[in-house]
DNA sequence: GTAGTCACG
DNA sequence: ACGTACGTGACTACA
């Protein structure tokens, strides 16, 4: 039979430090929690123990503070964020029925080794479980230790036996005691002798001796003068440390391994927990459901269906006088529901034969409608031929607003954590249940529960939202914005295929080249593309220096390689090679896979994803086609517009500078922006104190680094490494540059003490991030907070100013009647595909939307450049 | 599924 | 004193 035995107290501050921050939806930190169980989990699955028992330190001294006050002095209690978690954590465990032990006066060391010990009596092997090395002495024969350690996620054990620990230590685990009755511990304030150190106390223990016959036989010893003197000398103190370092095996402990023995779950009580929490992901992985729970309860909702044209009519009719309604549509559109007052519609194709007619009723401006996912559902309408409107409200927007950290938007989730109401399975609405040989009735029922949540939820949503004064960028950036994303990516962007694929061949041809090359100058055949092999080969075999390591073995990034460049030929061919690669695997190969029928490619733009309430692009990525180099800029020549258009592509000047200028309401770099000078030369001319004719290239490069850094919230050391200057010289120009724009000074200061007030920032229109870091004790989270805290509202209020430019030019596109339609944004750019003839118009468009978009301190000039392909539009 | 790398703003 | 720039997505290798 097996015990496990967890030090709770440990593993749960490994958790917390190795786990990043999570909050529970009434915004609880919950990372420790987290992290505990997934470790607890990983473990039952290891060694499926037979019982499982969990101790944990209480408050207050013990019997060590009695030996010795100084005991664990200088300790300092648990951050705020970790102590609040602790109880939830013991409610967890009692949900689970895991057996847990808490004894005052007793520390979790000494309740793991009672508990060891009563296991060893019934004949039972013990594996403890702890990420404290002080526990080792405990392993004997049946009783194994397991340490474990996090970072940054990432969860590793090391299992100790007898064996492996003396191979370690070159002693047995008893004498680990020994050990810091010699040399103390620094970290428990335990004394040990004066003067002895680790190597001293070390070369003792592997000499064989133990503390008892070291003082026994002290005589006896072959021992350096000055290590004598300090061992007799210090006598009192080891023989206390040693009291103190030892585990007690006898502690006053109600325990018996069969009192542990693993049970099953109370499994409505840890799903409300686990809901509670927020933890989704663990309430997958262990399988539970809600049945039982009497809280989380379906929306009661039974699907009326409608019948014929006259209910549609009826219901119609109804929803014109304005009751608050929510439409939820099945993908494909075959199937909608409507949930009204307390009651659900639900319109089939197959039942209703008047279905399309219905469709585009229900979607017609004057039913005032809420919906989820408003982009894909419009997207789904547009192709079967109907213009969606009066959509007032969306609540996947609208959660995206309240929280843009929370990283899923499923309806299903909330429902869930916001309403308690547990949604039936999708799939009860898939094609198949919705056919006429499926479940109709359960398939409507099914869409009825969505959309009556749909409403539940926007109920819910709508006072926050006002609340925080976000009704306007719901209402007048994000949900007109979501039709003009669908059209984009119906458009789509052509590709010249076969001018890819012959760029493609040329590429091939020469990696193989390459290829040869470095596999001969290895001296073997390798694979390049594995980091882990690449790395053997240039710092093992050809014993390049070693510039930087991962967390798994040596850096072979592009920017250790371009250190390396001048000691190998070799370094110059992978570096090529990466890049060949890169742009076969990603963007020739890439780009074909993902090619429609119709020749060109449409991407999804993102609308709920970023932080920063930037847009995404995905499958394919057309935000990150390459342009920096040259042989990138081939894959743009194949992007092209139909016979007899034209691309006519703008960009905002500077949009985060000039955002950074008007919030700061900095007079300097106003003023520069202004004069209409380049602003990178201007801000060389102000850090190093030279006319603006005086401005070398060098200087503009690095004043440009250092503008880019104020943007992302610079540090010097970073500054220094990315333009290769000291420290001290980077720090100067931070200095120069906050000296002449005071204003940014200021703005720096400002935002971050509004943020540590708020918990929050957020930018010119409103939309807000939520900063959980800044109150974390972990320097490094705080730091990023605070970095956080200085872009969000920069990077944000562009991304917004850019989204009302979208909904202004594609309005004004086709309010001129142009037959030109958005392509694609990426960020500050905003591309147009256009008929030959409308291209000086649509320029014009672009120019003067974007550049009117907002009314800031600062103009926002966006210039409109045209051409024949995605690659001579730019240039 | 995670880590490393690299493409973009 | 701490470690170190903001925001993304896609691909390959590897456990």
């Amino acid at each position: 039979m097996k015990l496990m035995a967890l030090d709770g107290n440990s593993l749960i501050n490994r958790a917390f430090y190795g786990v990043k921050p999570l909050n529970a939806p009434d915004g609880m930190p919950t990372n420790a929690i987290y992290g505990f169980l997934n470790i607890l989990l990983k473990l039952l699955e290891e060694e499926s123990p037979d019982a499982l028992c969990v101790a944990f330190d209480m408050k207050g001294p013990t019997f060590r503070h009695e030996q010795f006050e100084g005991y664990k002095a200088q300790r300092k209690g648990m951050p705020d964020e970790l102590a609040v978690q602790m109880p939830a954590l013991k409610e967890v465990l009692d949900a689970m029925n895991v057996a847990r032990r808490e004894l005052q006066g007793w520390e979790a060391d000494d309740l793991l080794g009672t508990m060891a010990a009563q296991a060893d009596q019934q004949g039972w092997e013990t594996v403890i479980v702890t990420g404290d090395r002080d526990s080792l002495q405990l392993i004997t024969e049946h009783v194994r230790v397991k340490l474990v350690s996090t970072r940054m996620g990432q969860t590793t054990t090391r299992e100790m036996t007898p064996e492996s620990f003396y191979e370690e230590y070159g002693f047995e685990p008893r004498r680990l005691i020994d050990l810091k009755a010699l040399m103390g511990d620094a970290s428990d304030n335990i004394p040990g002798v004066p003067g002895i150190g680790e190597k001293t106390a070390l070369d003792l223990l592997r000499r064989g001796e133990t503390l008892q016959q070291i003082y026994q036989n002290m005589d006896g010893l072959e021992l350096k003068q000055g290590v004598r003197r300090k061992l007799t000398e210090g006598r009192g103190m080891a023989l206390l440390s040693y009291d103190l370092a030892t585990i007690r095996c006898d502690a006053p402990l109600d325990f018996k391994p069969q009192d542990a023995l693993l049970k099953k779950p109370d499994e409505p009580r840890l799903y409300q927990l686990f809901v509670r929490l927020g933890f989704q992901k663990l309430i997958d992985k262990m399988g539970l459901s809600a049945q039982g729970v009497q809280n989380a309860r379906r929306p009661e909702c039974p699907a009326e269906m409608i019948a014929d044209d006259a209910q549609a009519d009826a219901l119609l009719e109804r929803l014109r006088g304005g009751q608050p309604c929510a439409v939820f549509a099945a993908p494909g559109t075959d199937a909608a529901a409507v949930a009204c007052n307390g009651r659900c519609f639900v319109a089939l194709r197959g039942v209703l034969s008047g279905y399309d007619g219905f469709l585009s009723a229900l979607f017609a401006p004057d039913i005032a409608k809420t919906v989820h996912g408003w982009k894909n559902l419009y997207a789904g309408l547009l192709r079967e031929g109907v213009d969606g409107q009066g959509v007032g409200f969306d609540t996947e927007l609208a959660a995206y607003l309240l929280d843009p950290n929370a990283g899923s938007y499923a309806l299903e989730r909330l429902a869930l954590s916001e309403l308690g109401y547990e949604l039936p399975p999708a799939a009860g609405f898939s094609p198949d249940a919705l056919s006429p040989l499926g479940d109709r009735q359960g398939a409507a029922d099914t869409l009825a529960a969505y959309a009556a949540a749909v409403l539940a939820l926007a109920d819910r949503q709508r006072p926050r939202l006002q609340e925080w004064g976000m009704m306007p960028l719901l209402l007048d950036i994000e949900l007109p914005l979501s039709p003009v994303l669908a059209r984009m990516e119906r458009e789509g962007m052509a590709l010249d295929r076969t001018q890819l694929a012959d760029f493609g061949k040329t590429l091939t041809a020469r990696v193989g080249e390459l290829e040869r090359e470095i596999h001969g100058y290895a001296g073997e055949s390798f694979n390049i593309g594995s980091t882990k092999q690449l790395g053997a080969v240039l710092f093992e075999k050809l014993g390049l220096k070693v510039i930087k390591k991962t967390k798994t073995g040596y850096s072979t990034d592009a920017e250790v390689l371009e250190k390396l460049r001048g000691s190998h030929p070799i370094i110059g061919c992978i570096l090529e090679y990466r890049t060949l690669t890169k742009l076969t695997s990603t963007y020739v190969d890439g780009l074909l896979k993902v090619v429609g029928e119709d020749g060109r490619v449409h991407t999804t733009f993102q609308q709920t994803v970023t932080n920063t309430g930037r847009l995404s692009s995905a499958d394919p990525n057309l935000q990150n086609i390459p342009v920096r180099s040259e042989l990138g800029g081939q894959v743009r020549k194949c992007f092209v517009p139909r016979e007899g258009w034209v691309y006519v592509d703008a960009d905002y000047s500077q949009i985060e500078l000039r955002i950074l200028a008007h919030v700061a309401n900095d007079a300097h770099m106003l003023a520069a922006f202004e004069s209409g000078e380049d602003i990178h030369a201007v801000t060389a001319s102000q850090v190093f104190g030279v006319p603006l004719s005086g401005v070398t290239s060098l200087m503009r490069r690095r004043a440009k680094a250092v503008n880019f850094g104020i943007v992302y919230g610079i540090s010097a050391f970073s500054l220094a490494d990315d333009i290769g200057v000291t420290r001290a010289e980077a720090q100067q120009y931070i200095d120069a540059y906050l000296q002449s724009y005071s204003g940014v000074r200021g703005y720096m200061e400002n935002i971050r003490k509004k943020a540590h007030e708020d918990g929050y920032v957020s930018t010119l229109y409103g939309r807000r991030r939520p900063l959980p870091e800044l109150r974390s004790s972990n320097f490094n989270l705080r730091s990023f907070g605070e970095r956080v805290a200085l872009n969000m509202p920069i990077q944000g209020t562009a991304a917004d100013i850019m989204k009302i430019a979208m909904i202004a030019v594609d309005a004004r596109l086709r309010r001129e009647g142009l037959r030109a339609r958005l392509v694609l944004q990426v960020h500050d750019e905003l591309m147009v595909e256009a008929p030959a003839e409308e291209r000086e118009e649509v320029q014009r468009i672009l120019e003067e939307e974007m550049a009117g978009a907002a009314s800031l301190r600062v103009r926002l000039p966006a210039e409109a450049t045209w051409g024949d392909n995605w690659y001579d539009a730019k240039h």
